[in-house]
DNA sequence: GTAACCTCCCGCTAAGCCAG
DNA sequence: CTGGCTTAGCGGGAGGTTAC
């Protein structure tokens, strides 16, 4: 037999079974008079706790899913991200919350704030801090790249002035902020820069014609020329102060775990190659120019900083030939004519970064973070000279140094770890090298490991 | 690889039926 | 008339399938 379900109103069952409960009808008078089934307003009265409705209970009332959901869009426009992960968290938590018999109501402060997320979580959560320093010492106000889509006004608390606050989707700068971060330090990096195993000869300005230049649809900036002179991987890691993974990267694979000695190992092996090649110094700052290659004179005419770079004996590399699959960190000079290798600490690099990343995968696909953390470790440059070559006043943003050499000073006394915020972080080395003064010495040795790279921590 | 869609199962209520 | 049994219908969730 087929039922006509339900074309009574939820009024009109709970008014039959008061009348039948409370004696002033039958259940067949109460089912006639209000048109629901019998049968039905006599399963009320015997189980007085079930629901008015058909199908499975909802897990949450309409009033506590309406407020959830507002508190989600909140926390979206406060520049929280949420990750599908955090959604189902803070759902589950909330959840736990209502299902509580008794919700104890507590007084506290206007500013208490609830500590959603401490170290970053899971550790892959991470904030950029980028502070620039050239070869003479000079240093630009830091970069923050936040993993948020706004900047909170609590996040720039306790910064150095002048430094610039931004935010990707993972915490991670690219061409944009890159370009970003060159603009709001309001210098011309004409001739000056240094990315990526290559010195990168770039020319900005902010066109908003990207499509007559081809430049990058997704910038607002365009460059408009660009030429690379290759340089060795040394160099590169040497001058990326806050993140100089010196390839301390432990293998995650037992059957090939060869550990950190071996890593540094198979590095020193590859500078020791260099070395032997007659190529760039070993450590790029103790070297007294680590332009050695390349003649950097005073050029009047060569550009609005006055400033540009006679590469004489290094062929000028186009761009376009230059991939991810091409390094030039060897540069055998013994034939005359550079020449570009693949490095065996490229080969290693990748070897040992792929099954981080295959597990990161595995892991959390929900995140967006390409190396676990937990997996790397960076070493501090303590007491390195850096050396000296001659750059435009206008690449001098911190008080100019009247000394050709400026030491690099990395207090161990710097606790990055205990800041609380990444401003604070950022503030706190920004001073410390500002507050350094040059003096002469030699390279010392590496300093214990030290993660520089400090990870989010919110502690609203 | 991921999102959308479909199917099946399960928990719950609605409703018909029957015996007392 | 009432209580109890049985089954249909509703809706959520898990898992599989399919399309992009």
């Amino acid at each position: 037999m087929i039922r006509s379900h339900q074309k009574y109103s939820s009024e009109s069952l709970q008014q039959a079974i008061q009348a039948y409960s409370s004696g002033s009808m039958s259940s067949v008078d109460a089912a006639k008079f209000y048109g629901v089934p019998e049968s039905t307003i006599r399963n009320h009265k015997r189980r007085p706790a079930m629901n008015i409705r058909s199908g499975r209970p909802y897990l949450l009332k309409r009033n506590d899913e309406d407020y959830l959901v507002q508190l989600l869009l909140d926390l979206e426009r406060t520049g929280f991200r949420l990750t599908k992960k955090k959604v189902m968290k803070i759902s589950q938590d909330y959840v736990e919350t209502l299902k509580q018999k008794s919700r104890e109501l507590v007084l506290v402060p206007s500013d208490t704030k609830i500590k959603y997320e401490e170290n970053g979580g899971t550790g892959k959560s991470f904030t950029t801090i980028i502070i620039a320093v050239n070869a003479k010492g000079d240093v630009l106000p830091p970069l923050t790249v936040y993993a948020a889509k706004h900047v909170n006004n609590q996040w720039i608390e306790g910064g150095p002035a002048r430094s610039a606050y931004c935010c990707t989707d993972n915490g991670w700068i690219n061409d944009e902020v890159f370009a970003f971060c060159i603009h709001s330090s309001s210098m011309s990096i004409d001739n000056m820069s240094t990315l990526s195993n290559s010195m990168v000869n770039i020319s900005l300005s902010n066109n908003s014609d990207l499509s007559s230049n081809g430049g990058g649809s997704s910038s607002r900036y365009n460059i408009q020329s660009t030429s690379a002179v290759p340089l060795p991987t040394t160099t590169d890691q040497a001058i990326q102060l806050l993140n100089s993974v010196v390839a301390s990267i432990e293998y995650l694979d037992n059957e090939n775990n060869r550990g950190t000695q071996q890593q540094q190992r198979l590095i020193h092996y590859d500078v020791d190659l260099a070395a032997q090649n007659h190529l760039l110094p070993t450590s790029v700052f103790s070297h007294p120019n680590i332009y050695s290659h390349v003649n950097v004179n005073q050029s009047p005419s060569a550009s609005s900083s006055g400033f540009s770079i006679h590469q004489s004996p290094v062929h000028v590399v186009d761009q376009h030939f230059i991939n991810d699959n091409e390094k030039f960190d060897l540069l055998q000079s013994d034939r005359g004519v550079l020449q570009k290798h693949t490095t065996f600490s490229d080969l290693s690099l990748m070897q040992m970064v792929k099954p981080v990343m295959q597990n990161e995968t595995d892991d959390d696909k929900d995140e967006e973070f390409l190396v676990d953390s937990s997996s790397r470790m960076y070493t501090e440059l303590n007491n390195v000279v850096l050396s000296s070559i001659p750059a435009p006043y206008s690449l001098s943003i911190s008080p100019s140094h009247n000394s050709s050499t400026a030491t690099l000073s990395m207090d161990s006394n710097l606790c990055l770890p205990q800041l609380s915020t990444p401003a604070i972080a950022a503030a706190t080395v920004y001073n410390n090298l500002m507050n350094t003064e040059p003096r002469l010495s030699s390279p010392a040795p590496k300093a214990p490991s030290t993660r520089v790279r400090q990870q989010r921590k919110f502690d609203w």
